[in-house]
DNA sequence: GCGTAACCCTACGCACGAGTAGGTATGCTC
DNA sequence: GAGCATACCTACTCGTGCGTAGGGTTACGC
């Protein structure tokens, strides 16, 4: 139709595996920007830098396409989560490699983190998906809880445990989203701070100092 | 066109306030099982036993709707858990009065609960009211933590005073979750693990008992 | 150098859902 | 019991955005 006259190099016809990352790149940004409902796919594909089409044909559905998402930024999350905290440390020294490797990722990867934990909650299609990753690093947290709470001779009902496990977790993800409107603040710094609020709290709980609701 | 015979009593012709509130229930029922786009009006009008143009007539827009429903509800919760911890009675007090409203709210109002903070936060349009509620609440801790220390003639940055009291406005709200998802279980004895895990932290922070990370 | 498979596009069909036009019935006031 | 405001309805328009049909072009194998 018309002559491809003085088209620049356009680095088109890429292989799959590349193309496919920048799809999933564009379609993080834009989940993340608009949630799941509000973005649309041409939106995507032309952050991507390719036609609608191809997005289909190479992710397939706009839900399958933000489960892949999901999955790739979680399994970069836990991977970096993973990779920092030996099992064999003390229980604080791990606690504290987990975290700093978690607000680093948070604070390296704003838009994925966004994607996960807040667009994929509200929405009912993802929120499974989502709460068995919670679950997860709930369960970690409070394996490492229950070890250090066995090392000391004590023990505690595992419904609290559990608990206790979660509202560290919320407390932590609390802390994400204030670094991702913070683009100034330091990971680390971040890190440190909810170790103490966490490790300090837990601690005393772990010697047996609990509180009790006053009459009333 | 039809005589309407067999009739029941048809309770229709409701006055004004009455018909707002119906609408408001089942807007907020929807929003939070759907979310707010995969919401339909027609879903709402229906489930408030109502014809649609009755909605816009009331209540205006979808938009509208939505905002009209986060007001509601968290007004609802802003006044439980002020009307709950009166100025003048020592922090932890106030903090344990505090916790123990806001679990009952949650665990009364759970749908309420879900269109706060599980749809509202994703959404553009509305991330900021929510935000703003969030930042009140915070603000609220941030002045507990505040005066509890000067009561201590001790002193922190402003910015580790606003951290923490993230920290703990988080740890709440996924306790609050945890709670939404467990019927069975008591927002009092919820409050109490609550102020086991927040308070026990705090204190020895204000204690001065802080966590410094390790070499490495 | 030629076939073929992989890459890529423009242009559409179609459903769903927000918002409205225009009209009907009911109760309240005087 | 006439008039009027208010509650209420059915049945539409129209935009938006998901998903696809059908066809073009470039690289790679042989």
């Amino acid at each position: 139709m018309l002559a491809r006259v003085s088209s620049a190099p356009t680095f088109r016809r890429l292989p799959r595996a590349v193309r496919e990352q920048q799809m999933l790149d564009a379609a993080v940004k834009v989940f993340s920007r608009r949630g799941f409902h509000a973005a649309s796919m041409d939106e995507i594909a032309e952050d991507a830098g390719i036609s609608k089409p191809m997005v289909y044909a190479y992710l397939g559905t706009k839900e399958e396409l933000f489960v892949a998402c999901l999955h790739r930024e979680g399994t970069r999350m836990m991977h970096a989560i993973a990779g920092a905290a030996a099992p064999d440390l003390p229980a604080d020294v791990r606690l504290w490699r987990g975290l700093r490797a978690f607000f680093g990722f948070v604070g390296a990867h704003r838009d994925g983190w966004a994607v996960l934990y807040r667009q994929a909650r509200g929405e009912q299609p993802f929120a499974g998906e989502l709460a068995a990753m919670r679950a997860r690093l709930v369960e970690v947290v409070a394996g490492m809880l229950d070890h250090a709470l066995r090392t000391e001779g004590r023990q505690v009902g595992e419904t609290d445990l559990e608990v206790v496990a979660y509202a560290l977790v919320g407390a932590t993800e609390s802390l994400a989203d204030w670094l991702a409107d913070h683009p100034e603040a330091d990971p680390e710094k971040t890190a440190t701070r909810m170790m103490n609020v966490a490790w300090q709290g837990a601690a005393q709980l772990l010697h047996g100092e609990t509180w009790r609701p006053p009459a009333v």
